[in-house]
DNA sequence: TCTATATTTCTATTATTATAGAAATATGGA
DNA sequence: TCCATATTTCTATAATAATAGAAATATAGA
């Protein structure tokens, strides 16, 4: 990952309606949540939350599918884990004194 | 952490210079880097410089310290650590499936 | 105290992002 | 095809953030 996608994934999380979108998600896990159920329990309108989920999209740390109706968002898990690292890199000069678990919650879940 | 605190603190490394410098100061450890070679390193007039690390040291990654007639910033990684935890916390609405690791680089630098 | 250096604050200007109503589009079922 | 529901796009407006020059402030040493 390269300084300008991180803070384009950054962007897309540094928003409090967004910040709670993305952690339902990773609650939700794999199985994701619905556009207009994130509405409803997020409290924001359709068009607004519309303008969100663009955001996180465009970010990377949320991807989204078709289901008959509904369009289902869930977490990148795989993303945000680079994003950490991207983060933590080269702590203190050589080797990284924390860095997140390799693998994503697909794997682990 | 909560929602709001996370946002002030992503909000501080969402932008280009800003996660530059936090990388940068990830990179020196707890030594840190003075203003002015921050300024000289990442090329920010000193002015911009200045209020970039103004919302670095709001977003809570970083702090100062005056040594002499500098002023040495310093990233937080503690702070960090909890960002991270609160970014994957229940994830798949179980035991996290992922989650840094809980020691700062203080601790194991 | 005076001076040079380091850093911050003040200020105005420019650029970017968020909000939400109304209209448009997409999907599946009657 | 027609309808109800789900979601997105369009649009205007409001709010927030970034930039950097000039001036102010702080510090250590001569």
């Amino acid at each position: 990952m390269e300084n300008k996608r991180a803070v384009i994934a950054l962007t897309s999380l540094a928003q409090e309606s967004r910040l709670e979108i993305f952690r339902l998600l990773v609650k939700a896990g794999p199985k994701g949540v619905s556009a207009g159920k994130i509405s409803e329990l997020c409290k924001i309108p359709p068009s607004t939350l519309s303008f969100h989920l663009k955001e996180l999209l465009i970010g990377g740390l949320v991807s989204s599918r078709q289901e008959g109706r509904f369009v289902i968002y869930y977490a990148q898990f795989e993303q945000m884990n680079q994003l950490m690292a991207f983060l933590t890199e080269n702590c203190c000069g050589g080797e990284n004194c924390f860095q997140p678990l390799d693998h994503s919650c697909e794997v682990n879940c």
